[in-house]
DNA sequence: ATCATTCATCGTAATATTGCAATAAATAGA
DNA sequence: TCTATTTATTGCAATATTACGATGAATGAT
């Protein structure tokens, strides 16, 4: 059906899937290590470092934005986009925890050959 | 086109996507919690646990299978799946240095309005 | 051997994602 | 005003994902 049932979970599940699956494509780790690197960034710069078209950087910075990581404001012409510190915090405590509560603690009590 | 372009991008971009990309989805962090606080588990438990259908929670374990952070071993009738520590581990650096060599400076060099 | 149980696979439908050409909108400069 | 530059939006094609019913394979029990 191609539509995930997010009611059968909880929020935190889904937030954490959320943000999960934006960081899940090449292109938006490439610029928001881009956006890292230069601390100063417009978009036209990333289309000619990443190779991908005008549009389609466009599409996944707007997705980045909607998980509010990143921020752009307008400077002339042009739009200066950088990493929001607040929430790219929060990010990394979210993953952090998520990796450190879920730490196996592996004590074999399922079998011989298990785990 | 639906395809992602991963020619343009570094191995290490791409695994992290990848991996992010498995994780970015609420059932397979609900069945990764599931497998963490039994630390002995059936795929017939989750199917009751989560309210999906038992091929669906298949297809999300063999996900969770093909980046190797779980492990399922045969007892009997049932299968036993575990979390694979190293790999946790593993991943678990991956994605706290993303977080921590990306974290934004934030010296306002592009503009008043700026960041 | 037959049957029940458990999980994997196949096939399929519905929806989402990726990528780009074309176009629109907004601003700066001539 | 007109033009160039930069980014956003629209529309579309190709592919991927999600979910599940039906079925298959493997094991344990009767």
């Amino acid at each position: 059906m191609g539509l995930t049932k997010t009611n059968l979970f909880t929020d935190k599940q889904n937030e954490f899937a959320d943000v999960a699956k934006v960081l899940g494509h090449p292109a938006r780790i490439a610029i928001l290590q881009h956006l890292a690197k230069m601390n100063t960034c417009i978009c036209n710069h990333l289309v000619t470092e990443l190779g991908l078209a005008q549009p389609t950087i466009s599409q996944h910075l707007r997705e980045l934005k909607q998980i509010g990581l990143i921020k752009g404001s307008i400077e002339g012409t042009s739009i200066c986009y950088c990493i929001e510190p607040i929430v790219w915090e929060h990010y990394k405590k979210l993953f952090a925890e998520f990796f450190e509560t879920l730490t196996p603690i592996n004590n074999n009590n399922c079998g011989p050959d298990c785990c």
